[in-house]
DNA sequence: ACGGGGCATAAGGTGGACTTATAGCACGCT
DNA sequence: AGCGTGCTATAAGTCCACCTTATGCCCCGT
């Protein structure tokens, strides 16, 4: 399929005849009917039903008549935005994180759609997944982080990163002194600050805890990540998250270690929900690709942890986890 | 452009260089210089900083390419579309339309499409246009067919056709029998029954008379087409309308008389709104084509008056009027 | 039966896209 | 400073695809 052989095809259907549409592009009919051949040995059927009166487009053909004019019109778009001074990528993006994304890839994802787009304001709403997956439903975001696969949409779904969850405590608590791994077990032991029973993660973690007939000690329900994190600086408790909760808090001076589960695989997996790729706007388009970005850097960042590829990539296919339950 | 380069050129950017995309093509560097240099020719500027170490996108690149990853993934689709089994058009779309344009062509619009794309389900909203830009500033509604081109939003607006309106009588009145024309001073003259006075259309039809300081004896105010017709039929009064008022009705057996001005050129545009063309989806995409299809019909179909093109059209650019109060 | 209008096929010519060969430049290492 | 490597750009030649003209076949209307 080619350019030339679209606007060949969409000629020919809006003019009824090859012979009309050869006048109207000033090539001869015969290179027309070669041209429409090609096409149609490419589709592998008929797309026109040849008459002596001329053609009409079968049910296949309508459909990709109405394809080709989409296609068409993006092209002039894309030379058009390219043409133009700085690109003429401009709008208002929301796109909805949760917390923990947000502290993983905020900054660096706002930081590089402000520099290469300079006309695009991102809207990042953070939120708890919950009420995210309530927002874009209501169409009010472009763009959603999510950690479940099953919501009912017309959204596109596509998988983002895989995230390792990790037990946290302060640089200098008096739990678990030295260790770089902890069991199930000795986190059962711990006071432990998680969220509320609604939330996703903290329904992922009790189903591990309750595989080993294990009860978590929750000492407190906070679903807010900075008093979550401040709490566990404050020594009053240890906490489950994603290594993503702590690297704001890096900058933020706050000393944490992260220890991993040695006999359990606790991942959550983040999909990126949107409209479909197709109906998307081009600011919302490239948004979405700094945000790939953004999130392949992370994966594969030196010295930071916990973060996984996507399944489908070639290199990472045999690093994800063979079967995980849905949040 | 060409969708070869295209290609080539999205594999050049994720590459980061010529030569390892070439590699990966299968085809020899300086072919991709060829057609990359080709390409900004085509653009007028660069797309590529090169460098010993190979090359990055600018921001029109980084533009570009974001552009080029969805021309290449909605080629695929058309592709993927076109050789299945029934072209796979499928889905729900609403559209929403005034009372006069359901009239006029809504019949028309659910066979095309039923018989085109059997598996797209059409949602035909009559409503007033006041509602209908509320519902589709709302998202409830895929596209909508307004009259007023000031309704700000992101939705992409497209003109779709001018209706003339005449003054509508019952077939068997006393009042101006055998004319086919009418003084707007004579149509003071008459019984009204108009819309209220927040309709769009009243307030049209209110400029022109007291552009002559003239008043309309309105002795009904109805905003419900089907009775507005009735009501004309039953000889409470005449009314003013686009000649879509009447198609239902001869359907309905009942006839009327529609008699032109001809000291005003009374006119309304009618718009299709609908999220920007590259945003809609496969469906929505096929239903607006074939609205377009039924109202180039109607334009252009024997007998039927007072429908003109959407400006823009060649041979319609000299009728449509040079000048025309906004709605 | 004939003429006109439509589409499809055959054969030839030309221009474009790809190839190979090579030049030039920048960077890193010794 | 010199050399090797890796990158992109240019030149020249080859081959293939797209367009042309010529023509055949079919259907419809008169």
């Amino acid at each position: 399929m080619d350019i030339r052989q679209l606007r060949y095809y969409v000629r020919i259907v809006e003019e009824g005849s090859l012979s009309k549409a050869s006048h109207m592009l000033h090539v001869a009919q015969p290179a027309l009917s070669q041209q429409l051949a090609k096409l149609e040995e490419e589709v592998g059927k008929p797309l026109l039903v040849r008459s002596s009166k001329g053609v009409t487009p079968n049910e296949a053909g309508q459909a990709l008549y109405h394809h080709a004019r989409l296609i068409l019109r993006q092209i002039d778009q894309a030379m058009t935005i390219a043409r133009s001074e700085d690109g003429n990528i401009n709008g208002v993006v929301s796109i909805g994180l949760p917390a923990t994304t947000v502290a993983a890839i905020g900054l660096e994802l706002v930081r590089r759609v402000r520099e290469r787009f300079p006309k695009v304001s991102i809207n990042v709403v953070e939120a708890m997944s919950g009420h995210l997956e309530h927002l874009i439903r209501q169409n009010q975001l472009d763009l959603a982080v999510l950690f479940s696969r099953d919501l009912a949409s017309d959204l596109a779904i596509e998988p983002l990163l895989v995230e390792e969850l990790f037990l946290i405590l302060a640089d200098d608590s008096d739990h678990l002194p030295g260790r770089k791994t902890v069991t199930m077990a000795e986190a059962a032991e711990l006071p432990l600050i998680l969220p509320t029973s609604t939330h996703g993660l903290r329904r992922r973690i009790e189903v591990e805890f309750e595989a080993r007939a294990l009860s978590p000690k929750v000492v407190a329900e906070i679903d807010s990540l900075s008093l979550v994190m401040r709490s566990v600086n404050d020594h009053i408790g240890a906490t489950i998250k994603p290594m993503g909760a702590i690297l704001q808090e890096n900058d933020r001076g706050h000393k944490f270690r992260c220890l991993r589960f040695e006999d359990a695989k606790l991942r959550r997996s983040n999909y990126l929900y949107s409209l479909p790729p197709e109906s998307l706007s081009s600011a919302a388009t490239v948004v979405a690709g700094e945000l790939r970005t953004v999130v392949d850097e992370l994966v594969a960042g030196a010295g930071v942890e916990g973060f996984f590829p996507r399944p489908g990539e070639a290199a990472a296919e045999q690093t994800a986890p063979a079967t995980e339950p849905a949040e």
